[in-house]
DNA sequence: CCACTTATCTAACGAAAGGTAGGAAACTAA
DNA sequence: TTAGTTTCCTACCTTTCGTTAGATAAGTGG
């Protein structure tokens, strides 16, 4: 049978300038004008490869996991919950401030709040950082059966301080905090590593 | 001299309205038809009472830093470190969950990336959060001033620590974390507060 | 060479964006 | 009443949005 006319585009390097623009500019801010203009192809061309633009967002998502954000699952994989706090740290410091790619985070500035028509990209981002948050809470689960972190701690809090932590440091990056300010961040988080989780409610009326 | 027809709509209550809108889609998110009809007026009155888009967004954005985000300044009166900090992290746990308004907090969602026609909004919003970031910073150096702070803190760097862990938490409300859960992570990060500053670097390699 | 398939491009589509003209309506001052 | 001022609304403007026909080009299998 026939195969037809070959690409004259590489996909994935395509699928990579996309990324790019979707990082900057957010799923809203980036036009099929500035896509097709950065990624070098015209539009019927990114239709016919990516199916639209929201097929192209969720497959630059894909590739900014398994890439620039890759440092998480690496992070998950380190023998303690100290290790893998530390790595998510200073992995996220060095990622969200990589001199190669827009500052910031794509899970986060991506569409953290939108028009109705990007709502779906919304959720699928929230849904992202939902899931990374949960695969850290297992993996504390984890370190608290291993008697790694202290017994009685809660899992779930813990992760959900560390994930507030790194989402605030790429909104830090996204306002121009440099790498070397967002690690003394990450040292000031380590420092206090983990926070002794409490019978809750010392706090103040 | 003749004064003219008496406008028909409340300025205040519209741009109230204007703020929720923004605050929930952003600045580019929010249509002119999403403004005009939750505001209750049409787009000629909208232009005659507030300039154009980006001025009712500012004017919006002062509105919330008085209203809404109010809690900040008062967190700066109070007269210690820890009872600025305690006071700013309780109150963005309550601020960006608060059912009367969009989940969040305007100054991170409304324009974290964009296109380029809203790059001047994200600037503004950037600068909004880099002041809130001084403003603490010179409040931690009163504070050292005064001994309330170990000398040879660094404010700037403890400033930079809170502002993420409050941009942190606007993250988490933007994605479903309920109030109670950001109490505990204000509740972690007053645990371990202040993060004894340090002489740098014993970081891993 | 021919049929077939797939990629390429120009050129357009309808919808929605932000923004405005122009005239009728509602008020005050004289 | 009338002149002057300001707000109101309908209807429209231009530009840009995401998306797609439709024709042409470039390859493969027979």
């Amino acid at each position: 049978m026939a195969m037809g006319r070959p690409r004259e585009f590489d996909v994935d390097k395509a699928l990579d300038l996309a990324l790019q623009v979707f990082w900057r500019k957010g799923y809203e801010g980036a036009s099929m004008a500035d896509l097709t203009e950065t990624m070098g192809i015209t539009k019927p061309s990114l239709y016919s490869a990516f199916g639209n633009k929201e097929e192209l967002f969720r497959k630059a998502l894909d590739r900014y996991v398994d890439g620039p954000g890759g440092y998480v699952q690496v992070a998950l994989g380190k023998p303690t919950a100290r290790a893998v706090v530390e790595h998510l740290l200073y992995g996220a410091a060095d990622a969200v401030t990589d001199p190669d790619h827009p500052p910031g985070c794509l899970a986060v500035q991506g569409a953290l709040s939108c028009g109705d028509a990007a709502e779906s990209i919304k959720q699928e981002l929230m849904s992202r950082r939902a899931n990374g948050e949960e695969d850290l809470r297992k993996r504390f689960d984890r370190a608290i059966a291993e008697g790694d972190l202290r017994a009685g701690s809660d899992a779930a809090d813990l992760a959900r301080y560390i994930s507030a932590i790194l989402q605030g440091m790429a909104v830090q990056a996204a306002g121009g905090t440099s790498r070397e300010q967002l690690r003394k961040i990450a040292e000031m988080a380590l420092r206090t590593w983990p926070p002794t989780a409490s019978a809750a409610s010392d706090r103040p009326a």
